[in-house]
DNA sequence: ACACTGAGGTCATGGGCGTGTCACACGGAC
DNA sequence: GTCCGTGTGACACGCCCATGACCTCAGTGT
């Protein structure tokens, strides 16, 4: 199940989110002050903080900001409430990195549905750099590395993403069209040989290991499951 | 390049959303009017709709209303914009059946992330191609394969759509025409003994399950059900 | 019961289309 | 300049597809 700590000085805010969140299927802990969070989030880190911009203490900017740049708590996603739509720009923007914010008063069925989308996203973020495995066959989307078994295969940037893209839903077909737009960018417009030869030059350097990468006649291409 | 319709009557406005989620990589059109944005709608469905709660003739909310009850339009993802926050609970919520809004006063980043993320939502909801199964044959549209048992049967395209047809659709009877535009698209003109023919090496590769298809005569053809 | 009719099954065949492969041009990085 | 990455046109090849001819068979009328 996954932690939610939600930092506010208002027990019946807290108390009223504790309970929506909960009947959503998360497990919710509570803190008061900005000190009570930090020393909560040392303690054990959740999997996701909402936080109230206004706290007796620490301002809850302050806290975003610590957080963010914390190596520990950096991917940790970050909610923010706020009873002013006006604040909305900083709070979601780069200068303080959090993920979403929540305006008061909020219903609480959005508010679940605000972490779980943000939750969702992040699930989807991580996804996308975990390394991709088969077999011998590795690929690192974070250093942009491919490993063959204990052999380095150099790609360049289109036979990567074109990897990765196969890679990242083994088993599926992937159209021509599909693997454009993903590897080449939408609205961009290159030959279908293009593909075919990027895709014939990877082949050929990953050797065997090739053969993982299917031709379906009329459809597109597909990594083996 | 994905579409977004923007219905607003501010001009000003407008031209901001329209040059910041242009820049963002979006299609932009613009509607000042209820009846404009109807219009628009009809004649060429976007992939997503901003719309503002106040319009001079028909209400956001109205509109919002009619493009969800229109079944070719009701997954049309939709993204309020109001000026007042006390209104959030009744819009995201079932009542209107909008997938998320943005109060004004808003920063382009901030609009442009919400439309990603429903864009994003969108697209995981409709990559949900769930496996064709009937007794032992199991069709796979995601990975364009067929399994009878533990066997892999390999289908041609022309094979696979038109086995996908039939079994999307158990006990119902597909016409000739129905499954021209289906699997071989609209304004096609193919001979009818080309479906013939295509069925008759299904029916082979299929062996003894080939009998789950079933000639209608004078009709179509229908999958067992 | 019989022949007729027309829809669908079967088959062989030609060609078109999708893909693999190669050589080469282009352009940016060094 | 050279090298590398990239995109493209040309060409080959083979599968798949569409087609017409012929066959089979079910439905129908007499």
């Amino acid at each position: 199940m996954q932690r939610i700590l939600v930092v506010d000085d208002e027990p019946d805010l807290l108390e009223l989110v504790r309970f929506n969140l909960t009947a959503a299927g998360f497990r919710v802990d509570l803190a008061t002050s900005g000190r009570a969070a930090l020393a909560a989030l040392r303690r054990s880190p959740p999997d996701l903080l909402l936080l109230d911009l206004m706290l007796p203490d620490i301002p809850g900017t302050e806290l975003c900001r610590r957080v963010r740049s914390a190596p520990e708590l950096a991917e940790l996603p970050v909610i923010m409430l706020t009873a002013k739509a006006e604040e909305v720009d900083r709070i979601v923007g780069l200068e303080l990195g959090a993920d979403d914010y929540v305006t008061k008063p909020f219903s609480p069925r959005e508010l679940a549905l605000r972490v779980k989308a943000v939750l969702r996203r992040q699930a989807t973020e991580r996804e996308s750099n975990a390394p991709l495995e088969h077999q011998e066959l590795r690929l690192e989307p974070d250093s942009y590395r491919c490993w063959l078994g204990q052999q380095d295969i150099p790609l360049t940037a289109k036979e990567f993403g074109l990897l990765r893209a196969l890679m990242s839903r083994p088993g599926r077909v992937m159209t021509r069209d599909r693997l454009l737009s993903e590897v080449w960018g939408r609205d961009v417009t290159v030959t279908s040989r293009t593909i075919d030869t990027h895709l014939k030059r990877l082949r050929e350097k990953l050797g065997n290991a090739g053969n993982l990468i299917e031709t379906v006649r009329g459809v597109g291409y597909r990594f083996a499951s």
